[in-house]
RNA sequence: GGCGGGUUGCCCGAGUGGUCAAAGGGAGCAGACUGUAAAUCUGUCGGCUUAGCCUACGAAGGUUCGAACCCUUCACCCGCCA
């Protein structure tokens, strides 16, 4: 039944580039392997996309390889060169508290023992914090070639626009150095990521090479994008999809990954759940031959939010969705699961003796960034009010209004749904 | 250090004294069609107490009846030269 960890990697479409993967093969196969991915904390959580290499490095553990998740305190500092421009610099301590907390988030998704397999957390701010600009630039600059840096895509590109500060030029030096701590401390041998991280990668695979004269070797995982090329990670209402509950609730969590179209669920099914290919294979004729029951885009979100939130929050906002997207009336919910429901969504706060407009009512529940779009909304059809498209932009709510006495559900267009208490 | 070019709305990018809340594209949002999908078409896309007002074209001043557009200074970026 286990079939090689490669070849499941290969079929879920994990694979983007790598360096020899026969030669990969063949050490995997020769006993447990160590590997590594890193995060930078540019931000004070981990995102949905995010979660591949991250998963990966789970996968490779239930194979029976040993992960180490690296959090970039040191990198983050200094920031990846991105295609467009050059990054602002944030301040270190907003720095070292994201790296912390992205740590945090990274330990969740592989297990902790002391077996061969254990997996290990490393910062690499140990390593870098310290270490003198002389002796970098000796032990790791001089093992570079600038000819090569600056045949490099990114490289380029900047060269052709706004240019690049040496900073961040500086940026695979950094990363392919912990390639080789790591490789010295722990016999890290494999380091994989996302396919942007490809050149990043084969630094570190040659610093290793001209340094120690060691092997060692290079995997990505093809950048998540839907079906229409996006960047992954975008949800409908803007901004990137975050592990961090407060930062994406559970429920918008859900409801991100139930929306997906279905060429997407399905990739994302063979990407970000641990569905066996039969399993999806399935799911896939019944998207097929029953799209609208959207079988694909419920197991989906029903898996993904398990991993990342935890069965009983799963629960939760599977039964919110249910209540309020059900065809059932919403008068006709009984007051626990309502209050249940209500707890899952996005709510706001009015109260009725303000008299609030249906414009009013949108703002404060979230759903409108702005009067101004809330009317644009009413105007447009799409807002509703307990499943009533309301039209006017001076609707108010009647005490009958509300249901159970103190909730209004409101939506805007057909997905996005979101609660108000309302006080007397 | 010198000379030249640049900094426009979420992004790209046009605009070089009034007709500019600023062309065009992308993204986003809504509607129709659907399956809480995709594609397509349509509309929309700074804010507000919305026939008006406020804020906005790197920052601060200035010229002018009037400035994104002209002038000055500053900041940052790019290129060439030193």
């Amino acid at each position: 039944m286990s079939e090689h960890i490669l070849d499941e990697l290969s079929w879920r479409g994990l694979i983007a580039q790598s360096t020899d993967l026969d030669a990969l093969r063949k050490d995997l196969d020769s006993g447990p392997l160590t590997l590594y991915a890193g995060f930078d904390p540019t931000a004070p959580s981990l995102h949905a996309g995010n979660m591949v290499p991250l998963l990966m490095l789970r996968r490779f553990q239930k194979a029976g390889h040993r992960p180490i998740v690296l959090a970039g305190g040191a990198t983050g500092m200094i920031g990846d060169p991105r295609d467009t421009d050059e990054r602002s610099l944030n301040p270190l301590e907003l720095v070292g508290e994201w790296a912390e907390r992205i740590r945090g988030q990274l330990e969740r998704f592989v297990d902790f023992d002391d077996s061969p397999t254990g997996a290990i957390v490393a910062n690499n701010l140990d390593w870098t914090g310290e270490v003198s600009v002389l002796e970098f630039l000796r032990d790791v600059g001089k093992h570079f070639s600038i000819n090569v840096m600056l045949a490099r895509e990114t490289v380029k590109r900047r060269l052709d626009g706004d240019g690049m500060s040496y900073t961040e030029f500086s940026y695979l030096l950094l990363q392919s150095n912990d390639y080789l701590q790591l490789y010295r401390q722990h016999g890290c041998r494999l380091q994989v990521g996302g396919s942007d991280q490809w050149g990043n990668i084969v630094g570190g695979v040659e610093l290793i090479r001209r340094v120690d004269g060691g092997s060692a070797h290079a995997l990505t995982a093809p950048l998540v994008t839907d079906s229409e090329g996006r960047k992954f990670g975008k949800s409908t209402g803007g901004g990137n999809v975050w592990l961090d509950p407060e930062m994406t609730s559970p429920f918008s969590w859900y409801q991100y990954f139930l929306n997906a179209g279905d060429q997407d669920a399905l990739q994302y099914l063979r990407m970000f759940t641990f569905l066996s290919r039969e399993e999806v294979d399935e799911l896939a004729r019944e998207t097929e031959e029953r799209p609208h029951l959207r079988a694909a885009q419920r197991r989906l979100a029903q898996e993904f939010t398990d991993l990342v939130h935890g069965e009983e929050q799963t629960r939760r906002v599977v039964a919110a969705s249910e209540a309020l997207f059900g065809r059932g009336e919403l008068r006709e919910l009984d007051e626990a699961t309502l209050d249940a429901a209500m707890a899952q969504a996005p709510t706001g706060e009015a109260r009725l003796a303000d008299k609030p407009s249906i414009v009013d009512l949108l703002v404060s529940a979230g759903l409108a960034p702005s009067k101004g779009a809330a009317r644009r909304t009413v105007n447009e059809g799409g807002a509703y009010v307990n499943n009533t498209k309301v039209s006017s932009e001076e609707w108010t709510p009647a005490p009958e209004d509300l249901l159970h006495g103190r909730w209004l559900v409101l939506r805007r267009g057909k997905r996005n749904t979101a609660g108000v208490r309302v006080a007397p």
